[in-house]
DNA sequence: CTGTTAGCGCCTTCAA
DNA sequence: TTGAAGGCGCTAACAG
């Protein structure tokens, strides 16, 4: 009974009439305390409502039982599935996860990482978009620092990444095939090197006969929505998005203006999230394994906290195209862009 | 430089000729330092790295300043604004957030609250599923816990919660108003007071002649998927849905077996997720205030750190009806049960 | 096997 | 205005 939060270890001992030291054996699972003490320590401790402060085992011990994750933006269900698989998995080891938004901006991406490190045994970063420089500052700290998304060269961390490169270029071969030669490419973030990644892939499909233009949007439905009509100025017939988010915005702008999606205009998104199946047309993307992210960024962790650095370097992370009905052949005849496309009444 | 994960006060001291008291008086901002030995422990404190250990603080102050949440499904995108919302509240505070996920589970639900509420200054629970019993137990406790969305008479709990109530009598007048008089609803998951609120509108709509068929489903895409063939048997003119996801399952569903929605069945969600409204066709819903109960729990949980308790009471907050595509006038003739739908080849 | 004791890193009186 | 010193609650040697 009472408030537990204020039940103090020497309160159990006393009620025990043994010694802190005991009862902090006993609350630890050490086998070294006689059978029947021990469960004289266990009654008191359960009639007192006793639970260890964590913040004081924390100080004893130097080990919170706490990860830190980052994340550009809580409201992008990509980031669930990985915060999801990486909460399961770190739960079931005893951690908890201590979970930052940073809202897309660099800056508070670094502020909120290093603010996280003083409180937790190690940070996970995803997708982060500040300077290489930014993230060289993490280096030295005794390596509790692991990347999801972010492959930078002269970087010693460990991170595990999906291969945007190669499914993206997978995207533009499928569309490629159908018969597209001109697309639109609706930009992510500049900072991301998934977007990067992205970009890399869709300028190298030229060689294949797929002309890309890029058109800056963002990683928001809002930014998908607001980017079509400049997309729709190079008369394009398919456009490729950054990611579903920015894809189903961009369908519904599309909607709008009774363009038909896949009759008149391909689209394609990334990532694979929930409800990209759930569209009309369902969503042509690349599965993105978020689960497999988030499990592997614990494994990262676990393997840091334990020998303080991985076993291994993790291979990019395939990510299979999968074909839905958003995208099609072309149709013969160009559609003319609607006047709302270009601008002129 | 150095791993500032390492750099201790006395150091910053050391490195300043000063005690660790003055060093401790300039990081917490107290005036009475003079300004010279000021600068001189901020550089020493800039050139070491030095950032205070926040489980040292914690102990000493007995101040964590992270508040806990606990919700029952981080794959939820609804849970994400509410977390978000509230994330960023008590971030301008200078608050944490903790985040855990119940996976739909009371016993979990309940143990990670426990657990939480040892290392954080209070804790939010989001939709809880445990026993009203369980929730008792936290009443004691400084009144350090938060309830979002469940109203229990007879706990003493600070609670915010979306009238659903209400919102689903409005949602049932609407069909009542374009002439339904048989629903099928697709139920949440038992435990949930929402679900409970929800249920009850839909049985007391019968007195303006719609009657309601309960089919048990739960609060996921695939629940609602699942369900739709058993609740078509009852032949209603529209199913009704416990939330927008299960609406999204029902659709993909109800699209596959060929049914039209609205021509043939009209559909509705709750909680109008950013996704509803892109849903072909869009869909009629109640948009629950998420952003608003984060920002009102941390409002309560601000409050209760700064007086023991919560200045008022808070009202229920309305979740008014969004009209859009998926609902329209029951077809005159009632569709046949397919196949599919009824079981029989 | 159990108790005593010294920290963990920081904050905060209390004297000076 | 500054420093010395006593905790915060717990863990982990070290004795006994």
């Amino acid at each position: 009974m009472g408030r537990s939060g204020r039940v103090t270890i020497q309160q159990v001992a006393d009620a025990a009439g043994v010694s802190i030291a005991t009862v902090s054996r006993v609350m630890t699972g050490a086998e070294t305390v006689r059978p029947d003490l021990a469960e004289r320590v266990r009654r008191a401790a359960a009639e007192l409502g006793y639970r260890p402060n964590a913040v004081a085992q924390g100080l004893a011990t130097g080990v919170t039982r706490m990860v830190g994750v980052v994340v550009p933006n809580l409201a992008n269900p990509y980031f669930y599935d990985v915060i999801k698989a990486l909460n399961a998995a770190a739960g079931a080891d005893g951690y908890r996860t201590l979970i930052a938004d940073a809202n897309e901006d660099p800056n508070e991406e670094l502020e909120l990482s290093r603010g996280l490190l003083r409180q937790v045994d190690a940070l996970v970063v995803v997708s982060p978009r500040m300077s290489a420089e930014a993230l060289r500052e993490f280096e030295d700290r005794s390596l509790r620092v692991v990347l999801v998304n972010r492959v930078a060269i002269g970087i010693g961390l460990p991170a595990v990444s999906v291969d945007s490169f190669t499914a993206m270029l997978e995207i533009a071969g499928h569309l490629a095939r159908l018969g597209h030669t001109r697309v639109a490419y609706l930009a992510g973030p500049e900072q991301s090197w998934q977007q990067q990644e992205r970009w890399r892939a869709l300028s190298q499909a030229a060689a294949f006969g797929l002309r890309a233009t890029s058109v800056p949007a963002g990683a928001t439905i809002d930014a998908g929505y607001g980017a079509v009509d400049e997309a729709l100025r190079s008369q394009p017939t398919a456009i490729m998005c950054h990611n579903d988010l920015v894809a189903f915005g961009a369908l519904a702008r599309l909607i709008e203006l009774g363009v038909d999606v896949p009759g008149e205009m391909s689209l394609t998104g990334f990532d694979d999230i929930e409800f990209a199946r759930y569209a009309t047309p369902p969503l042509t993307t690349a599965a993105s394994p978020q689960r497999e992210l988030g499990r592997v960024a614990w494994e990262l962790v676990s393997e840091i906290l334990a020998n303080g650095r991985p076993t291994a370097e993790r291979p990019l992370l395939p990510a299979p195209l999968v074909v839905r009905a958003s995208t099609a052949a072309p149709a013969t005849r160009p559609r003319r862009p609607s006047a709302a496309a270009t601008g002129r009444p």
